[in-house]
DNA sequence: CGTATTCCCTGCACGC
DNA sequence: TGCGTGCAGGGAATAC
């Protein structure tokens, strides 16, 4: 499931295709993604140049002079440059043709993802509000303290508003607070100021080491699959309610923290 | 405004 | 074997 390392992955891995490329057609199988897909894709794409691939939280865009394709790859949407006569497959929702010879495929099985379409000059409204990049200057200890005060709502679900800090999922929340030291359950006005600076760096640890790792996939960005294989691997506490906590070896706990499941370590994380 | 809940969608892991 | 059920996920929309 594509999560901020994986976006920043195949932003990276398309980049290098896209970019100085002309789209010469766009072909709409499933126009009914997570939403409609707008009248400017097909109306203004064909015939621009790939300026620039850029991302922004967990949307990739496609910058032209006529517009920014907007693209979210929900929890199981991919792209893949592949050549033009590559069999088209259940889920393939999307092609952007990019002369005769390659294509950019989307493909989505479950349709949490979107194909939507930013004027020049503008932001579209999904944009608007969100909070710094993690790996940003903008995001620090200091900050995520400056806006917790007065906060009751976990710090769990505080972390992964993405109206406070973006790209952190429930994977990533979950893997910060362990390495934190904190309780997912603790109230986020409630976390000292020393906290936060642990957390935010545990964040931005965490993001970095699995874009790294991520970066080991780009090179078979052509082939059939890559599926990344850092995940299960090196996770503490996602995914393991149940198992010894990985610090201490007492058992994690597991139990649902705004209506996500939360694995945590009770002795470890106060 | 902050917080809690529901819903979107499909594939997969279950249990019977 | 085949069916039903429940869960997973990001995040918008809705309701307080």
């Amino acid at each position: 499931m594509p999560e901020l390392p994986e976006v920043e992955t195949t932003r990276a891995g398309l980049a290098p295709h896209l970019e100085g490329r002309r789209v010469s057609g766009v072909v709409l199988r499933r126009p009914d993604l997570r939403w409609p897909i707008p009248p400017e894709v097909p109306a203004l794409l064909p015939g621009q140049r790939i300026l620039a691939v850029r991302r922004r939280a967990k949307y990739l865009l496609l910058d032209t002079a006529a517009g920014s394709a907007l693209l979210h790859l929900g929890m199981s949407g991919s792209l893949r440059v592949l050549p033009s006569s590559t069999p088209v497959r259940e889920h393939d929702h999307v092609d952007l043709l990019l002369g005769s010879r390659r294509v950019l495929r989307f493909n989505d099985p479950r349709r949490f993802g979107c194909l939507l379409w930013q004027a020049p000059g503008e932001v579209h409204p999904l944009l608007r509000g969100l909070g710094p990049e993690p790996l940003s200057d903008a995001f620090d200890g200091d900050y995520l303290f400056a806006r917790s005060r007065g906060r009751r709502a976990p710090v769990k679900t505080f972390l992964m508003d993405q109206r406070i800090v973006v790209g952190v999922g429930n994977i990533y929340a979950a893997e910060a607070l362990h390495r934190a030291g904190i309780s997912p359950l603790r109230p986020a006005g409630r976390v000292s100021r020393e906290r936060y600076r642990a957390l935010a760096d545990a964040v931005r640890a965490i993001l970095a080491h699995a874009i790294a790792r991520g970066g080991t996939t780009l090179r078979d960005f052509l082939a059939p699959d890559g599926a990344p294989g850092y995940f299960e691997q090196e996770l503490s506490a996602y995914g393991r309610g149940g198992e010894p906590c990985p610090r201490c070896g007492r058992p994690l706990r597991q139990a649902l923290v705004g209506q996500r499941t939360t694995a945590w370590c009770g002795h470890c994380q106060r």
